[in-house]
RNA sequence: GGGGCGGUAGCUCAGCCGGUCAGAGCAUCGGACUCAUAAUCCGUGGGUCGUGGGUUCAAGUCCCACCCGCCCUACCA
């Protein structure tokens, strides 16, 4: 499975939406190396937006710099949350990336043509609209600009495009985003322009081959970086030959994704993605997350104050596949108590304290099995919370079972049954787990490995309440 | 304006093709237990399933209209 993330902007520091995107991502690409699956798993920054440019002329450093050091930021959360990306793509730093933008436009150029343009561009959006003000709120007025741009034969593509969908052969979850793009492209589509005056973009981005007075529209170079970065020997195996290539991205560049790029595609005679994936937003405390505004949204302080493994609980056992969810710091720790602790940390403890207690610590044989869990379907389709209830099951079954049992009041050869089926649901547990929580699975695989166990220790603690941490 | 998605117990939400679908978790209350991180397990209470119609032997579950929230898209002067 070849999987991606969107690339971010890096006009600034990663939040909490964007974690969410890439932790899901991650467990994807977790589960099925897990499987024995060959997974490339790539993420990034899109450097080469108007918007960088800007966020340096007002910070009074050189873009290079600024993009720089934020890209670095998006990097950073490999560590920070636990990720698992095999390619990191940088737009403005990598030559391959640059070579690959060009050989498409190329491939494309049989659809490409010039033509005048007027209309109010908002930066912010990094989109043109017939009118003021921006839908989005940003505060930049709008622009308005006049010149010759390249344009791309969108339209052609509309029933192409249409037949893709309804077929299934690119295949868009939700169901009901699903529709929704089949909705717009069936509405009509209209070419759209694909370059922008290299003068308005201050020089940065890529040139237009063959046309320097133009730089390539940032969405297309940004969209391209998902073969781009397999240019040279990757490309066969993970655009050509690979059977399952999943985007991962928010609701609010599904039209990029799910028309322009298929399009484009299409037209350069390439193979398509086989499955987009949307998810919604994270608000926090009830308002939409500014990349401006760290506050509670700030996946890096969080993680600080409260661990990876509570932060990537919250995010794929609290957050709907379908609608925004409001995140509160409140809300994370209630989880993290609730299911960590209380129940994760709490059955490994009681469980290695038996054995340490009736057997001395040697581990008896595994007996039955307590419970099958199915994450298997749940992740097909793409439903990250139902996933992690599945998993979850184990830890409510294996309570329920040491209840059941009773081994405190058990003979020897009770405990020694009793026990070896709950050890074995403990190290089965760790395996299903490792692709949510892979820091935690690790501990509870230590905690309950080994043939004779080591001295249980509790592997989580409550968490401060919100705010009362320091 | 067009299209889409939500509106189900105090809170967060499951409920696919109509007939144990009126549910889960948390919170509340009661009980059990003592291996464990004042953890765990069992049980109780609570909802006219947004509103009004319709189809059907039977509708949160299908159809229509409307109200509320959100998303996408477009703007008729």
């Amino acid at each position: 499975m070849y999987i991606t993330t969107t690339i971010a902007y890096v006009n600034a520091r990663p939040h909490l939406g964007y974690a969410l995107e890439l932790v899901q991502a991650d467990v994807l690409a977790r589960h099925h190396r897990r499987r024995g699956e060959p997974v490339r798993f790539q993420t990034g920054t899109d450097d080469n937006s108007l918007k960088s440019v800007l966020a340096a002329e007002a910070e009074g450093v050189p873009v290079r710099e600024l993009v720089d050091r934020n890209a670095a930021a998006f990097e950073g959360l490999r560590e920070t949350l636990d990720l698992s990306f095999d390619s990191f793509v940088r737009t403005s730093a990598q030559p391959r990336h640059r070579a690959g933008v060009e050989r498409i436009w190329q491939a494309v150029g049989h659809d490409l043509y010039r033509r005048h343009y007027e209309g109010l561009y908002c930066v912010g959006c990094e989109q043109f609209y017939p009118q003021g003000p921006c839908p989005d709120g940003h505060a930049a007025p709008l622009q308005h600009v006049s010149e010759e741009n390249w344009f791309f034969r969108l339209s052609t593509y509309q029933d192409a495009l249409s037949d893709l969908i309804r077929s299934g052969r690119l295949r868009i979850e939700p169901a009901a985003r699903r529709n929704e793009v089949l909705a717009f492209v069936e509405a009509g589509l209209e070419d759209i322009s694909v370059s922008r005056s290299a003068a308005r973009a201050r020089g940065w981005g890529i040139p237009v081959p063959g046309d320097p007075s133009q730089v390539v529209y940032v969405w297309w170079d940004a969209l391209a970086n998902y073969i781009t970065a397999l240019e040279g020997g990757d490309y066969d195996r993970w655009w050509v030959d690979e059977p399952r290539k999943v985007h991962v991205m928010g609701k609010g560049v599904i039209r990029f994704h799910a028309v322009y790029w298929p399009a484009m595609l299409l037209s350069a005679g390439e193979p398509l993605p086989t499955e987009i994936f949307v998810h919604d937003y994270v608000t926090a405390g009830g308002r939409k997350i500014s990349k401006s505004a760290g506050g509670g949204a700030d996946p890096v302080a969080l993680v600080d104050a409260y661990g990876v493994d509570a932060v990537r609980w919250w995010l794929l056992r609290e957050v709907p596949r379908v609608g925004d969810v409001d995140f509160t710091e409140e809300r994370l720790v209630a989880r993290a108590d609730e299911d960590l602790a209380n129940g994760l940390g709490n059955l490994v403890n009681r469980v290695a304290t038996m054995v340490h207690r009736f057997l001395d610590g040697h581990v008896p044989p595994a007996g039955e099995r307590l419970v099958e869990v199915r994450v298997d379907e749940a992740l097909d389709a793409f439903d990250f919370r139902r996933a992690a209830g599945e998993v979850w099951r184990i830890v409510e079954e294996a309570n329920r079972y040491v209840e059941r049992t009773r081994p405190w009041k058990q003979s020897r050869a009770g405990q020694e049954a009793s026990l070896g089926t709950l050890v074995a649901a403990c190290r089965e547990l760790a395996v299903h787990l490792e692709p949510f929580l892979p820091t935690a699975a690790a501990r509870v695989a230590a905690a309950v490995g080994g043939e004779r166990l080591p001295r249980p220790e509790p592997l989580f603690g409550r968490l401060a309440p919100a705010g009362a941490h320091g």
